[in-house]
DNA sequence: CTTGAAGTTGACGTTAACGTTAATGGTAAA
DNA sequence: TTTACCATTAACGTTAACGTCAACTTCAAG
């Protein structure tokens, strides 16, 4: 059985992720996707092109570049082979687990600050109301 | 009194914060920084200025662009005047927070895509040295 | 006085991440 | 067969965020 999975043209997938066909094309350019083609040469794509778009858009929103996002992806999609290369994609993984963690302390940090803030408006505008009266 | 505030030279401002003096004029260039200047010319940066860049580090460290950290940075820096402006910042500024709410919590999410990834990987190298032995 | 370090304002260069256009090919419908 | 649409590659254009360089000015030190 050759397991026919579900495929997807080029302006499909644009379609379902809201970007261009450009955009996709130049992912592959760069590295990030490798879909296969048809005897006519078009691209196409199946659920795992669809994850890896998932992980890009992900890892864009949060100021990673498309090279940080390309070594990412490695890390997700590179079943290791070997032991000394699944321990060492470990060691990295776990490394990218505490820079994700710090991000997002800071993000916390941030939003305390702008709460802060915010509340001192809101007192300010109690203490005008008050004397409105 | 005239509060003589500590200031600080252009290059004083690159060397601490590790950027360019041409980073720096960047900022003012684009509305980001606004230093006084001296008789002759040369901009004098304070606390005031310190802290802006503060915030505006933390804001490129998240994916916001540099338009986007304007818009924070007259949050943070507006000290609203009038009832209604102030009632204008206050909403603004709670769409912000409910922002970057949400990308902590996908940051959250990515961070246990990544642990559960990395946990499967290690039983896998268990099972590896079980068998080793 | 001049030399050197630090400042200033243009203005052009660079890189990432695409947009856009041109030239062309395959194929299904009219 | 012609039209229409979707695809392909190649190549040049664009924007944000600076880097780099040139041509000054200021000022303190020697």
């Amino acid at each position: 059985m050759v397991s026919k999975e579900k495929t997807y043209s080029i302006s499909d997938l644009a379609l379902q992720f809201d970007i261009s066909t450009r955009t996709i094309r130049y992912y592959e350019e760069i590295g990030l996707l490798a879909p296969k083609r048809s005897n006519n040469g078009r691209r196409i794509f199946t659920r795992k092109e669809k994850t890896r778009l998932q992980l890009i858009f992900r890892g864009k929103k949060y100021g990673f570049n498309l090279e940080e996002i390309r070594e990412m992806i490695q890390l997700f999609d590179q079943d290791p082979t070997g032991k000394r290369q699944l321990e060492k994609t470990i060691e990295y993984g776990q490394e990218k687990v505490e820079e994700v963690t710090q991000r997002i302390d800071e993000l916390v940090l941030i939003r305390t600050e702008m709460e802060r803030l915010l509340d001192d408006f809101q007192e300010q505008l109690i203490t005008w109301e008050d004397e409105e009266e």
